[in-house]
Formats: structure tokens, sequence, C-alpha cells
DNA sequence: CAATGAAAGTGGACGTAGTCAACTATTTTG
DNA sequence: CAAAATAGTTGACTACGTCCACTTTCATTG
């Protein structure tokens, strides 16, 4: 039997390094201060777009609130673009704009480096299988 | 080329779920607000101790003063006991008490619970596999 | 054997992320 | 059509993370 500790532990920490590694190395990009966890929508944005602030929602498994307030910083600071959905009122429809693509593409570079620093280790293959063995979860 | 976008999307996701799934289930058990980061911490002391301060922040890979803090707390509920190294003061050297203990041991059975409905998806060979990538790492 | 610097730990201040609950405005459905 | 469901917003609060200045103790070296 796997010890589940010994995996959350594992997780954490390397979560906890992708962490740390983009603070050390965002800062020369984020020059809006868009943190970590604007990024990270900002490119889930970039494979979703059109999309609505649920669907968002339970892409990224956060609370409904936190998605609100960071798109609507996001918003302000012209990186993403809303409107209403034509045939439900309700629904707002994120879209990422020029400016949001620009800095997509610089995040997911820095990620990559510190991703790819981290995961030196590894052979191509157990990357590839890593990832497969997550994506099934 | 392994998308590192993807890959820290899904080890975001599974920290997210381990994260929310113990959020709901840990509240019966952590009767004074340890807090998630509260129990890491002793269930990293459970394998370590005694430890000095400076040891379990490497461990975590977290900033010193967050630890102090951290322990500071568990110390005043009564779950860690502190004292002074023999050979070196500037050390305090950390061990789990009785309360300690008990603590880990519903947490360790939590958190097992909680990542085995996560993990169910996979083989047993698959989560052997999963652990030992991420231990290279 | 000082003195200078490094290591262990503390505390303040601040910023970001996550949680919960109450609320409005729109569908949808019985 | 009334009631329930869905999409999103807002407020208040807590947990977690970062940076920096500081004390105490230990190690080094000139």
């Amino acid at each position: 039997m796997t010890d589940p500790t010994e995996l959350a532990y594992f997780v954490d920490r390397f979560m906890r390094r992708i962490h740390s590694g983009l603070h050390q190395r965002a800062v020369a990009v984020d020059t809006e201060r868009v943190g970590q966890f604007g990024g990270l929508i900002l490119m889930a944005l970039a494979e979703m777009e059109p999309v609505s602030m649920q669907a968002l929602v339970t892409h990224m498994a956060r609370d409904k609130s936190q998605i609100t307030r960071v798109i609507n910083s996001l918003e302000s600071k012209g990186y993403v673009a809303s409107a209403g959905h034509p045939e439900d009122k309700r629904v707002r429809l994120l879209r990422l704009t020029q400016k949001g693509h620009d800095l997509v593409r610089e995040f997911t570079h820095i990620l990559g480096d510190v991703i790819g620093g981290l995961t030196e280790s590894l052979t191509a293959s157990e990357k590839q299988h890593l990832l497969a063995l997550l994506r099934k979860i």
C-alpha cells in the first residue's frame, strides 16, 4: 500500500517549488501584479476562451467569488475583456485581450523554464508518463 | 516536448483537491484549528523528531518565520514540545507530544482517505509509479 | 583572544489566496 | 405563473507566504 502521506508531501513540495520559482522569475514580467493565480487563470483562458465564469470556476476548482475578483482585477488591468452572453443574460463571457495573450506567452515561457528545471532529473518519457498519470486523476 | 503548462495545471488541480478534501473532512478532528499546514508540519515532525527548526524549514521549503509561528501556535496548543539543543544554544529542538501523535494518527487516516479517493482511478502499480516519479524530483 | 561574520531563530508588516454566507438578476420547470 | 435553480457579485474573515530588520549564539581567523 502506497503511503498517502508521502504522496501528499511530495505534491506539496513540488507545488511549493513551482510557486517560489515563479515568484523569483515572474517579477520581471508581471509588471501589474497579476500574481500567480492571475497568471494561471490567464493561461487557462488562453485555452478556453470564450468561456463563462462558471466554466472557469469548475475548471480551476476554486470558489466562484474568488474567480469574480481575479477576473475583475484582470479586466481592469486590460488583460481580459468580458461581455454578456447573447442568449443568457446571466452569463459573462470572458476573452483574453491582445495584452492578455502577450502576457500568457511570457508566463508560459517562464513556467516552462521553472518546470523544466524542476523536472530535469526525469527523462522525456518519464515526464510524459507523469503527465499521463496526473491527467488520469 | 511535454507541455509544462499542462503539468503545472494538473499539479495545481491535484493540490487543490487535496486541499478542499481535507478542508471538508478535517474539521471534525481539527478542534483547535491547527490548519492544513499545521497538520502537515505535525506529520513531518512525526517522521523527523527530534528536529531543529532549520531542518524543518528546509524540509518543508517554507520561510523560517512562517515555521516559527506555526510551531509556536502548535506548542501553545500542546501538540509540540521544544527544548534547547544541549550543544548549541541557538537551536530549538522539536518533538511531538502524546497529543501531537494522536492528532497525527487521525490526520494521516483522513489524508489517506482523501488521497485514496482522488487516486482511485489509478491501479496500485500506477500509484507506486507516480510516487516514484515525484520522489525523483 | 578579540572581532568579524555566519547561522538559528523571532517578530512586524504586508500581500495574496481561500472560505462562507447572504444577496441580485436571470432562466427553467412543475 | 410561482418556485426552484443557475450565474455572478459582495462583504467579512482566516490561512498562508514574503520580506526585512533584529537578537543571540557559534565559528573563524588574523
